[in-house]
RNA sequence: GCCAACGUAGCUCAGCUGGUAGAGCAGCUGAUUCGUAAUCAGCAGGUCCCCGGUUCGAGUCCGGGCGUUGGCUCCA
């Protein structure tokens, strides 16, 4: 071991000290300040804790309270110090552990008697003010197994000692105390607790032990930390902003849909909320008719035997809603679909294909309804009715490798038009319990695996996540928020083609099985609208508006004129309609401001006269007067292109 | 399904420790004919989610159910 080792900073400068110096003695000869401010160091790439000593050359970029990072091991050490304060207000409490979710918040999870109720969280909130007042040092010691054990069953740490067995061999097993209070943990944490600026607990809830419903349920308390007051409101108006975009929030708003308590989790569309949804399906309609697709209509209820054939009733059954007429009750023998595969392999299976007929890609707009627990359904993202872009391809297994590139183009186109920026994507590979084959899933596996390099986009594999029918590729989009969502899926499947025996004649006039492609882009249209909706906050384009066009007549002596120019409107194939009402024009403009319509047509006598209207873009100072003429070519251009731009 | 909170007019919400309900907006009627984000006045509107219990008396307290929200779990 080198006696000096090289420390390279993040403005390029080398500078030496002795083996073994800590990350906290690097920030102290750097700096005072820098030292004071440092909770966390960066160590080529890895976030360790200040005390760490350094044994080697390393590159080190020292992590202060204001760095992203360093809110994490601020809410770090929140989470222990809420522990502590648990645990001083009620000593004997066992804890289990802290986490951090991706959203700034951090939880803990305790074993108590009782749910927490709003009163303990203000209390334990004090308490842990105090403790971060105290200014207690966070003391880092390593320590061997039988140690930890002691240790915490001295402490009455019954559920510690369990995550202590599932610590694998031969890991580091370190504790993190201040003041009394002790907890395992692998840190990195903050020097003092005074580090900590501003806390604020947020919420109480059930949580199961290892989040398996078989085993006790724990108490959790969720809580967020920043390094000061400031960040901390930062961080509640980015939760007022969620809470303002918010699509339930905004279909009630923009008279979009609805729910009713007769149909749970079932979104009722308006008519101003259907014709949004009817825009999305009409243009999945159009590149339809680009990429090769054939739509089909199918039944909504099937016999039983179906579902039993598909696999369906034996693998999915819970989810399913059963569907009896009076005189066959004492069985269920028919059931409402909660997806289209079988349908199509119906369709498929009724007539003798040739190889020279595929891929035959068959599209499905059909509603479909699954039973969905109710403690997980919401507003429009989880449902129980809703109906997908669905369409199956029916392939070669030569011809997977052109399918799949082909629903690259397509899926980035789309996500292209909404601007969704930042996609990620997951491609799942051989579970455990797998049907078919090895030697055709790792070919499948490899496909798909090559067509996303081929396309020079990154990719995560989720080893052993695909189906149990075959592999598939997820798209994750990213909102306006930075929130996640999944929204397209591309899945191979081996096992339908093979239940429903479907057959192709080959080239060689040899009968073979054709590869089934499960495909979806927007995926569920109900989830992809509210998606859209908080995306879009609510401001659709043009050509999704529901409304696009409101003429707004200033006196009713300019009713005649206002209804020609509506009339024009309507004759290009706009959606426009007339604010009648008798009201001022400011009114009127607010309400349609409002309602988000993005053109709004004042005109009033200077207009009627000149052939003009006065345009208002949505959330813009009035344009001026401009002939009518020039207005609708530039709304209906708009809309026809689809451009997000006014 | 599990834990918690919530459920009052079409919407947003008020209603203290039990004494049978209130505001703003929206709606309707009338007046006003108005130039770029709310004109004025009047009227009407509620099985206080449902069922049961305690009580002389329940929107308010208790139990059960339904729904919603936030979590957990689930998500072929």
């Amino acid at each position: 071991m080198a006696s000096t080792i090289h420390v390279t900073l993040p403005d390029g400068s080398i500078r030496e000290f002795p083996a073994g110096i800590t990350v906290l003695a690097v920030a102290e000869q750097v700096g005072q300040r820098l030292a004071h401010e440092t909770v966390a160091g960066k160590v080529n790439g890895r976030l360790v804790d200040l005390r760490t000593p350094l044994e080697d050359d390393v590159e080190l970029r020292i992590v202060t309270t204001r760095d992203p990072e360093g809110g994490e091991v601020i809410r770090h050490s929140a989470e222990h110090v809420m522990a502590d304060a648990v645990k001083r207000l009620w000593p004997g409490t066992p804890i289990d552990a802290g986490r951090q979710d991706h959203s700034e918040k951090f939880q803990y999870d305790f074993r108590f008697a009782r749910p927490f109720q709003p009163e303990d969280l203000e209390r334990i909130e004090d308490e842990m003010r105090r403790i971060v007042k105290e200014d207690l040092p966070f003391e880092r010691t390593e320590v061997s197994r039988r140690d930890a054990a002691k240790i915490m069953s001295e402490r009455g740490e019954a559920i510690k000692l369990i995550r202590l067995e599932d610590i694998p061999e031969g890991d580091t097993i370190s504790l993190y105390r201040h003041g009394e209070f002790v907890d395992l943990c692998r840190g990195p944490h903050v020097q003092r607790t005074s580090q900590i600026g501003a806390v604020k607990l947020l919420e109480a809830s059930g949580a199961y032990f290892k989040g398996d419903e078989r085993n006790e349920m724990l108490q959790r308390i969720y809580g967020t930390a920043f390094a000061s007051k400031k960040e901390l409101d930062a961080y509640f108006a980015r939760l007022e902003e969620i809470r303002r975009r918010d699509h339930r929030r905004l279909g009630k708003e923009l008279d979009l849909f609805s729910f009713h308590p007769e149909a749970p989790a079932s979104p009722f569309f308006h008519p101003r909320g259907a014709i949004v949804y009817n825009a999305l399906i009409e243009h999945m309609r159009e590149r339809y008719l680009h990429y090769g697709y054939q739509e089909v209509i199918t039944p909504q209820i099937f016999d039983v035997e179906l579902w039993k054939r598909s696999g369906h009733y034996d693998n999915y059954r819970e989810n399913m809603f059963f569907a009896d007429a009076f005189d066959d009750v004492q069985e269920r023998s028919s059931s409402i679909k909660p997806m289209n595969c079988p349908s199509h392999c119906l369709l498929y299976s009724g007539a003798a294909h040739s190889y020279r007929d595929l891929p035959l890609r068959l599209a499905d707009f059909g509603r479909l309804h699954r039973y969905e627990r109710s403690g997980v359904v919401t507003g429009l993202t989880r449902v129980r009715s809703f109906a997908q872009d669905d369409a199956h391809i029916f392939c070669t297994p030569e011809q997977i490798g052109s399918e799949i590139r082909s629903l690259f183009d397509f899926i980035f186109e789309t996500y292209d038009l909404f601007a969704f920026a930042e996609i990620e994507i997951y491609l799942s590979t051989r579970p455990e319990k797998a049907m078919g084959e090895v030697a055709v899933w790792e070919h499948a596996e490899s496909v798909l695996a090559a067509s996303l390099e081929e396309r020079g986009v990154a990719f995560t594999v989720n080893a052993g996540d695909g189906a149990f029918y075959g592999p598939k590729i997820d798209f994750v989009v990213h909102d306006a928020l930075g929130r996640e969502w999944q929204l397209a899926t591309i899945q191979l499947d081996f096992m339908l083609p093979e239940r429903f025996e479907l057959t192709y004649i080959d080239s060689e006039n040899a009968e073979r099985r054709p590869v089934m492609i499960h495909r979806a882009i927007f995926g569920s249209l109900e989830r992809f609208y509210g998606v859209m909706l908080e995306h879009f906050a609510g401001d659709l384009p043009p050509w999704l508006a529901p409304e696009q066009v409101r003429v707004l007549p200033i006196t009713d002596a300019v009713t005649d004129y206002a209804e020609s120019v509506c009339s024009l409107m309507k004759e290009r194939r706009l959606r426009a309609e007339v604010d009648h009402r008798n009201e001022k024009l400011g009114y009127k403009i607010r309400e349609g401001e409002a309602m988000k319509v993005p053109y709004l047509l004042v005109v009033g006598e200077r207009e009627a006269q000149e052939g003009t209207v006065s345009l208002r873009l949505r959330h813009r100072r009035d344009e001026g007067a401009q002939p009518l003429g020039t207005v609708v070519d530039r709304i209906s251009n708009a809309v026809r292109t689809r451009s997000r731009e006014l």
